[in-house]
DNA sequence: CTCTCATATTGCAACGTGGCATGCCACGTT
DNA sequence: AACGTGGCATGCCACGTTGCAATATGAGAG
């Protein structure tokens, strides 16, 4: 164990508050006895105990960062970028997966290590919007990605619909006119997927090509193996096809996978489109083309809007909904012309 | 703020200390008082305070988990293990990313969040074997990877030089004679890479094939974009080659896109084999030929590992080196006949 | 009816810190 | 010389929990 407050106090010859004082930089201190008690503190190498801060101030310092999984590309780099960030507020993020599990969604909604952390950036997936609301006076949250919570929580996301619409719109204007989409999530509560659909839907229609259910395919979860699963049904399927949409980044690297084991050329033969630009994509080959959303700026909206909150607990601020932007990523594997 | 133990002692008319008998699940306990204070407890929707079980008790239930990037896939992958795997002991998962800075290495060795954490996982990169031991009586530590402070350290890893000769073996036995290596990092401590290119060199040796300074590629780091610009380098100095070793799937993902770019077939005129088995490796096109660490043993070592020292901090067990299997992914990439 | 013993419950103290209120001293003013 | 002022330092307490030791209760034996 370190030295404490005391030991420092005894050894400087000044009281426990003195010392308190100085560490905490409180101005009321003489400059000499500031620096004798700098001096014993750093020959002691006192820390100050988080536990007993903890206890005393309420605030722990840490934030919880409740998402699906963390070995998911996405939410990895998303992670990576959120523990940069939290720096600035002198947090410490603490990781929990729910492997998208209901049960485990609501027991850490409710309290994350018996409210020991300040706040939660949480990615719902099985949650009802209603589920979601309904919760007891624990610790505040803002959350990842669109949700039907609107002006009831926080929620920092990009424009799922128009990136969706906008993606598709490329893969029309590339001369695509057969466009399945892969990814639609019926059985989750998670409403992003079901916004992607709605502006390929769109795009689609906008331009009066063909959409319907045996287009779109459902997958289970977003791991490459579902995508390349849906591939497969589609290719065995027979339907005709020139391009594919998928709803992430993940699922289309499965997915052009099989269909490249299976002998098609990406992109002469088939167009594949993805979603979130993670890394993999960029050196995907063919390189995938895909909507990419700002993840800095969305780590950065997160944390900012949650020391807000925080910073309020007495006079809480209304409930934003925070849009960050995104831009087409247009690679190989859905080129311009193609 | 919840409920606390005095709340919930008056409510059922019993002492603070029955209460917390009934939370610990102390024996001695009258069922029918047991009984009654736990639906008091379930009432007034008592949860245990972290903050003061910390102070009092010493342990945090936080472990921190070191390492230099959480959004590369390895790095990824492996929390995913660990925070599933932190549960069977209680412990949350707190991630610290040093970006393989030697300073931030040892500010966080000697202290992550004031001593608040049970203990460290960690991943060394940029400080010596020296001074990773030569740390004050701090938290727990327990490395991931092999480490030359043999003994003087925990450390839970696969075998490198095995892993990386039998790889290269399997290189040799397809039929490649001109066998490049990408990865090697001269300009860090941490020898890992030093291990694999010894491994690399052995087969080689032994096959009586030809190996140095012009098939031995450096790199600053080990992203995609450094194995992109590593193959642009051994292209472009026209060095004879048809097989690459990279020290990682990360960098063979980024050599491999610059190999086909480039209009070399993989594995045809260039067979390509990567180390980590990533899931992007496997979804690849090619699929990547890889080593495939357990990286769930190597969670699960770790963490018991650390399980046993922190349990018995009064009588340090001696240091262990536990060495986890690994084995051979061959994939499209580098295949048996190519 | 008392003594013993096991079972059940309790009070006290302490973990290290920071808010609050107060004490002390030196210095300048009346 | 007495008084007020402001800078500086301090003691006490509470945050919520658990280890320790002590006490109350009841049953059974002598």
């Amino acid at each position: 164990m370190g030295a404490n407050l005391r030991q420092v106090a005894e050894r400087a010859g000044v009281s426990v508050r003195t010392v308190s004082n100085v560490v905490s930089g409180f101005p009321l201190v003489a400059p000499q006895t500031r620096e004798r008690v700098q001096r014993v503190i750093d020959e002691l190498q006192y820390k100050p105990n988080a536990a007993a801060r903890h206890l005393r101030g309420g605030r722990s310092g840490l934030v919880a960062l409740v998402l699906p999984e963390i070995a998911s590309p996405y939410f990895g780099e998303l992670a990576g970028h959120l523990a940069d960030g939290a720096e600035a507020y002198a947090w410490t993020l603490l990781v929990q997966q729910t492997g998208g599990d209901a049960a485990r969604e609501r027991e850490l909604l409710d309290g994350v290590r018996g409210q020991a952390v300040d706040g939660l950036i949480m990615s719902p997936w099985a949650l009802s919007p209603g589920e979601l609301t309904r919760r007891p006076d624990s610790a505040p949250l803002v959350l990842l990605g669109e949700q039907d919570a609107d002006g009831l929580l926080d929620h920092v996301a990009i424009d799922n619909v128009a990136a969706a619409a906008a993606l598709t719109r490329h893969l029309i204007e590339s001369g695509r006119t057969r466009i399945a989409a892969i990814g639609l999530q019926p059985h989750l509560e998670n409403g992003t997927a079901a916004r992607r659909a709605r502006g390929y839907r769109q795009a689609l229609s906008a331009a009066g090509l063909p959409y319907g259910k045996e287009l779109e395919l459902d997958v289970e979860s977003l791991h490459r193996a579902d995508g390349a699963a849906a591939m497969t049904r589609l290719l065995d399927s027979g339907a005709e096809v020139d391009a594919v949409f998928c709803f992430t980044d993940q699922l289309a690297l499965g997915a052009m996978h099989v269909a490249i084991e299976r002998g098609l050329r990406v992109p002469a033969d088939l167009a594949v489109a993805g979603f979130d630009d993670i890394e993999d994509g960029r050196y995907a080959n063919p390189a995938l083309t895909t909507v990419a959303p700002d993840k800095a700026a969305l780590a950065e909206a997160a944390l900012a809007c949650l020391a807000e909150r925080v910073g309020r607990r007495d006079d809480p601020p209304p409930a934003r909904r925070i849009i960050v932007p995104h831009r087409l990523e247009v690679r190989r594997s859905a080129p311009v012309r193609g």
